[in-house]
DNA sequence: GCCGGTATACTCGGATATATTATGTCCGAGTATATGTGG
DNA sequence: CCACATATACTCGGACATAATATATCCGAGTATACCGGC
């Protein structure tokens, strides 16, 4: 089980945009080069926060990407949702149908997905209680600095 | 993000291995027949419980796999781990470090990665919590009533 | 009838293929700026 | 000098390749049972 780039990149991104808290739109190219990562398929994942709408996306020169929502309304768990999707990790196939069990077990939900469910909940919640309005306070206040001198840098 | 299939069916034959509750071993080629998945695919699975002690391998004609473990020790998180692998979903690759932050930034752990690893740590704990012997009790009676019916056929 | 030896069928275990997903790349559509031209 | 038309550079967005992983298969090593011959 492995969670794709795409949820660390789009947090850090996130993150980033929100310490600059300028409406004006930073393409894909400065951020890529700022975290060091393929250009191309950052695009990709930052699209899916678009359509998410994590992020507003502006077109053509000059355009780029920026927040869409306050930090304090955006939590982990949309930007997880938005990249990974909505599917559960663990996916019940019923493979207990196979063994022939009655109607009655049937109607039951199988005890094992149940559980496993359950743990995924707690995993969810858990990621729902963090913004990143509580990650701009727990970072460091030199990281927060250091993008908004980076930013004053590559704006033009 | 995506649990392999192998979670679900090495849950499912723990606990139709603790419902027959016998020391006599039960061939992959029975409980493959029995969840109607590939024989061989799910041994490799079985393999993976035996290495991490979960389950016992018998080599030979009569042979096949039985619970090592009391259904009370034997918690989720242990199969998981044990068919996953120990990695965490979440892998922070430290692309803040191409940031250029300061020494004094990066002797902090990242921020993003610490919620994260927080909401796995959740995950964890839940999954930890519930053991075979709990869904044992959980399940329907006529489940392990119907499994041990089952055992009594195919045994020989 | 009983014992020992041999052949046989069965099972695990790991090495090897295939399918699916994640990662990475490329090119077209669209927009703001820069440039040039006429009034 | 100003307004307007045009060319240009830049950016998103999705279609298209490649790499990594999960799924599925195959074959060899080993063991208990069945069979067979000798006593």
């Amino acid at each position: 089980m492995r969670m794709g780039e795409g949820v660390e990149w789009g947090l850090h991104c996130c993150l980033t945009l929100a310490w600059i808290g300028d409406q004006e739109p930073i393409s894909t190219a400065k951020l890529a080069e700022h975290f060091g990562v393929p250009p191309t398929y950052l695009n990709k994942c930052l699209q899916a926060l678009v359509r998410a709408e994590i992020l507003r996306s502006v077109s053509g020169a000059r355009g780029g990407f920026c927040l869409a929502k306050r930090p304090d309304e955006l939590t982990f768990l949309d930007v997880v949702i938005a990249v990974e999707g909505p599917d559960a990790a663990f996916r019940c196939t019923e493979i207990r149908q196979n063994e022939g069990c009655s109607r009655d077990e049937k109607r039951r939900p199988c005890a094992i997905a149940g559980a496993m469910q359950e743990a995924e909940e707690a995993w969810r919640t858990a990621l729902k209680a963090q913004t990143l309005a509580d990650i701009m306070q727990k970072a460091p206040a030199a990281a927060a600095e250091r993008t908004r001198r980076w930013y004053q840098e590559v704006r033009r």
